[in-house]
This record gives C-alpha cells, sequence and structure tokens, in this order.
DNA sequence: ATAACTGATACTATATTGATATCAATTAAA
DNA sequence: TTTAATTGATATCAATATAGTATCAGTTAT
C-alpha cells in the first residue's frame, strides 16, 4: 500500500523548493534538474498547484512559479487530497449502503475512527515544518540517516 | 485516496463471516451471498488467505472454509498488508537512494513517522474486535449511524 | 453416480499511475 | 525586433493495479 504516489512526492519537493527560495521565480526546468523530476511531468503537476491556488507563475524568459501560500499553511494532507483525493475507507462504500449489512457498519466506524488519526497526521506535517526541518538537517554534519537503521549509500 | 481496496474489504468481511460461526465450515457460496460478495472473486480472496495460512479449507461436498487463527491474531494490518502490500511511502523511494537528496530525507523522516501510527492503529483492530462491536451492535435496537451525522437509508 | 464443493488458472475490462510530446502564447533580453 | 526561455494547454502512451468472469479438474457427502 503506497501512502504517496509519485505525484504527491514530486509536489512536496518541488514545494520545499519553492519555499526554501521566497520572492524568487524558479523555472520548471531548474526544479525539475534540481529535483530529478520527469521535466514534462513536473509541469502538469505545476499547474495543478497553480489551480488548486496553492502557487503562482509567471510566463517567458526568467518565469518561472513561487509560492502563493505561507509554507506553514500547506499542509501534507492537501497535498493528497489534492493529486490523491481525501483519504478514505474504501471509495464511499460504507456510506453508501450504510446499515445494508451490520458488519460493513462496524467496520466503517473503526475505519472511519483510522482515517481520522491518519489525516491529522499529515494535517500536522506542513510544508513549513519539513523546511525548518530540513534547515535544521542541513546544520548538522551527519543529519540523515541515523532515524533507525544504518545504511551505506545503496 | 482509498486506504481499503475491495478484496481487502472483502476479506474482512469474510473472515468476520468465518469468525462468528467457529468450528463449522462455510462455503464460499454461502459467504457470497450472504456479505453480496461476487462469488469468483471471493473464491479467488479465500486461496490466497490459506496461502496465508489464515484459514484453513475442506474440498467437496459439504465444504468450506474456516479459520485458522484466533480472531484475535488476525490485525486489519495483516489483511491490508496480504491484499495491498506493506503500508509504505513512496514505493520505497526513501529507502532507496537515501542521502542523495536532503529534502528526501527529512520528508522520509515524517512519513515513516506517520507510517508507523498507521500502522500500529491498523494493527489493534483484529477481526475479533470488530466481531464483538458486531456483537455489542447487534443487541442495541438501533446500533448502526450514530457515530457522527444522521442519516436514513439512502 | 451425482451434486456440491474447492484448487488452479487463464482471461477480460477498466482505471490509475507515470510519463512524454507538441504547439501556442508570453516575456526578458540580445 | 528577433530570439531564446519560459508557461499554458492538451493529446497521447505504456505499464500496472483493480475488479471481476469463466473454465476445468479434482474431492467428497449423500
Amino acid at each position: 500500500m503506497k501512502v504517496l504516489t509519485k505525484k504527491t512526492d514530486y509536489a512536496i519537493r518541488a514545494l520545499l523548493m519553492l519555499g526554501s527560495k521566497r520572492g524568487v521565480y524558479l523555472s520548471a526546468k531548474t526544479i525539475s534538474s534540481d529535483q530529478d523530476i520527469p521535466y514534462q511531468f513536473l509541469r502538469g503537476l505545476l499547474q495543478e498547484l497553480i489551480r488548486h491556488d496553492l502557487i503562482v507563475s509567471k510566463e517567458g524568459a526568467q518565469g518561472g512559479f513561487m509560492l502563493k501560500k505561507e509554507p506553514d499553511e500547506i499542509p501534507i494532507a492537501q497535498l493528497i487530497e489534492v493529486f490523491q483525493g481525501k483519504v478514505q475507507v474504501s471509495e464511499c462504500m460504507f456510506r453508501k449502503q450504510l446499515c445494508a449489512n451490520r458488519a460493513r457498519c462496524v467496520l466503517r466506524h473503526e475505519i472511519m475512527r483510522i482515517e481520522q488519526v491518519v489525516n491529522s497526521e499529515f494535517d500536522k506535517v506542513t510544508i513549513g515544518k519539513l523546511i525548518r526541518d530540513l534547515e535544521a538537517a542541513n546544520s548538522m554534519t551527519h543529519g540523515c540517516g541515523e532515524t533507525g537503521g544504518h545504511h551505506s549509500a545503496g
């Protein structure tokens, strides 16, 4: 079960970059090469972010994209919602034919509780928070990979 | 974002039924009609449950399926793992090229934390727990739908 | 013998995901 | 004013996942 699709993941990384360079337009090309995101794929997803009022763009040479909202006002939950739809149980099946089946009902109850837990967790993590984490990690010599298991580049 | 696929959902309901009728074999036909699950689809998924040691079967007339494990030893998390794969972030991308990109790294950290939260929640909910919830709901006159918003059979 | 079953597998349709390609319009700068 | 760098908007594509159907062989209670 994949929590984040490539699209959501790419979007987060693009927003992280835009959030780190406020006040200037970053081009899709720059973001693409810096973050290793397929160029046209990135462009499509940036358009979606514009439509959802998260970023703005400037056309023409020296154009690009800029955050429209404060990084702290962009929770991961919202990005998941934009690119993968709201977190929900099983395609509304529990919402549709509710009491038809009692088993479906108790399951629904439990799952909706979990749904809330998940959503609240994803709400807590904003682009702003990630940027601060990022800065904290960068100010350390070995800020990466010390979270559980060790690994050696491969 | 769909948390449970049809397959997982059907599996849970089938196991709920098997867990409520211990010691007897229930046929795929019975489960299918009772739970309104497409017959052949159900049969396929029951085979998967056998392969994962959750149920046993008996062939021939009066044959069918029976739980192999205690209902309390079957958490929803396991069923999600069987039918949808382990809950994970973004197809191992954070695990693969770990330190290549610092942004990927902090994101990974946050997401793995959420991953754990989600998994622990799904671990808490077992078939056994659902069956008890089910019985509690059945002993009430209006055991369903009182969880947040009201609805009237639509 | 037969009907009610499971085991195993092949197949189909549709949706989703991940990605590429193309062309028009806009803009900064040579 | 031309040109290169850029976004806007689509169209298309391949791979994979999801959901479901069909078939045939083997097993067993009656």
